[in-house]
DNA sequence: GGCATTCGTGCAACCGGTTGCAAAATGCTT
DNA sequence: AAGCATTTTGCAACCGGTTGCACGAATGCC
């Protein structure tokens, strides 16, 4: 049914090379023949396939998209900016959802069988194996909030988790408080392990402080509720890192709950900065994680690496800054 | 690089056509010769290249993913559901973030380059058109959350709008308020046309009551709470029914910033049931909308329509309910 | 005007698969 | 064991493009 390129050629009376070429940056075409070509096209009404050409060039110009964090606010934003930035640079993005069952080597197959350009892992959760099995297939791949790396096996672009966690701490301890407690996400994913051990190795500093670690079952409103309630009743501290944002919500919902002012009686503080933290009735002091960037140049370092598949691996890390709002308390 | 069909049946020692069946659903192959082939793909690391064969097969199992709403924290449930559910029945949705400038005919062709399968428009905020220039292409699609029409000339799956505005109407009624108003989305949205007529409509039924519309800049936190914040300074009323939830919330924070108490000062209805409504902090009144049933859905139309491309247009509306919280004050 | 270049074009092979068709192999019947 | 029906198989053409190559036309130069 769609218009092809024999068609346009018979239109036009010229050969389907004439043809390809016009729709070809840099072949060499005579504008003569190009007009004809061009308004032959314009009246078939004429696309050239993509996929039928990708199978000489060996290009599709495909990028698979890979999370598994469709439940938290700020991957919206994400994929928002992901998507715009793919299409600036005329590439598609094949979005994958990915779900704890999916194993690495299956997303790959799947995305080897559509030929995909490159691949862009966006997740603080996923292990290291994941990027890894698309290098190992040879497709260029990126790991988007990776787990910081001095020896990458693979492309990261994010942040240094564990210097967020020291930031809080700090933070902390320029507040004079004498009990906080880290409150981090699933215990298995990198981000929380990182983040707690830059925050436990300040607070450890002052033998003074009381330091409580704890961890949500995910990184989940709920989940953040639950684990708070849970130790404001048992042994509630003046202050709380939280795993992320959401998190943080969830504790914060917590601890109005029963009734303590915030940051009065409890300071809490996050991580990610998403758009919802700025909203009035939440104002969550938070650090301040520069997505825009870590996407920008995720997508920068896939796209050089279509050009030059071979690059060695790098990490590139982004400076996070703590954004006081309501959250936290001033020194007392 | 890749391992293709022909090493493949070099290996086995078979033909091509050999090692194409084996791949191919319900082709005829003896037990023998499939277990050599898959014998030699294994060995290989085979994988069929899906793009080449839809070139014969005229299938790519592409499904081109639309939408504007890249801001609205609902979005990223309806992603989720739309990924899983197009995956669960291998369709790849290739996402497209639609930006104002964007014309339907440019994306309509950006599709066809890469030879979609069908598309779905998810948004409730694009006009008719724009899914209508992908019928016009001959590409299956189906406009999710878009608006009701009796003669649909595209198929629809959604709410009715206009019976969403009677029903906050009503229970506004119910209430007893004599002062309410309609603060919608934008005004050229076809979503804040419809709610506003059935909640106009209903209200105007009693010529006792006062009714104030008006319209934030977008379906945003920010242009709520502007908006809110105008309102409240000038002719506040008793009860609120916003645009949709993340409007809603924006205005809730509105009123809580000048100490006005929810809902025994000013009530306030939302609209989606987006789950951040649910969190205990913000706890809003708002419209169920049952997203699920519209997305799973949408996509068994689109997959239907992969067969019988032919088939009538059709509009499907699910019934929408209001879920109390604690943002609606009880008869006072 | 003659000759050497450069440019533009069409032919044909190829990319990685699928599929109609006819021949070969197998199975079943008697 | 022969005869027939049924499966299985390979050939070759095709899907919609791209591209190396050779050839003819156009151009530049003296």
């Amino acid at each position: 049914m769609a218009v092809t390129l024999k068609e346009v050629a018979e239109l036009a009376g010229v050969s389907r090379s004439a043809v390809s070429r016009t729709f070809t940056e840099g072949a060499s075409v005579s504008t003569k023949t190009r007009q004809k070509v061009e308004k032959a096209a314009a009246r078939l009404g004429y696309q050239p396939n993509a996929l039928a050409s990708s199978l000489t060039t060996g290009r599709t110009k495909l990028i698979g998209l890979i999370s598994n964090n469709f439940h938290n606010p700020i991957f919206l934003e994400v994929f928002d900016l992901f998507t715009r930035g793919l299409q600036n640079r005329g590439l598609r993005p094949l979005l994958v959802n990915l779900s704890d069952e999916d194993k690495p080597e299956d997303t790959v197959r799947l995305l080897q069988q559509y030929s995909v350009d490159g691949a862009i892992v966006a997740s603080s959760t996923l292990p290291p194996a994941f990027p890894r099995a698309f290098r190992d297939a040879g497709i260029p791949v990126v790991h988007s909030f990776g787990r910081f790396s001095s020896t990458p096996d693979v492309h990261i672009v994010g942040i240094d988790n564990v210097e967020c966690g020291r930031i809080v701490a700090r933070a902390f301890l320029e507040r004079g408080f004498d009990h906080v407690c880290f409150l981090g996400g699933p215990e298995d994913a990198t981000s929380t392990q990182d983040r707690m051990k830059g925050f436990v190795e300040v607070i450890a500093n002052d033998p003074s402080i009381k330091l409580t670690t704890t961890f949500a079952s995910a990184y989940s409103f709920d989940a953040g509720r639950v684990e708070m309630t849970k130790q404001l009743m048992t042994d509630p501290a003046q202050a709380y890192f939280c795993g992320d944002d959401v998190l943080s919500i969830g504790a914060l919902s917590a601890a109005q709950s029963i009734g303590l002012r915030i940051p009065d009686d409890v300071s809490i503080v996050g991580l990610n900065d998403m758009q919802m933290a700025r909203w009035e009735n939440i104002a969550l002091t938070t650090i301040h994680q520069p997505i825009a960037e870590i996407i920008e140049t995720s997508i920068e370092v896939v796209v050089d690496l279509l050009e030059a598949p071979g690059k060695l691996a790098q990490t590139r890390l982004f400076p996070c800054h703590l954004v006081e709002r309501k959250t936290l308390r001033r020194r007392s």
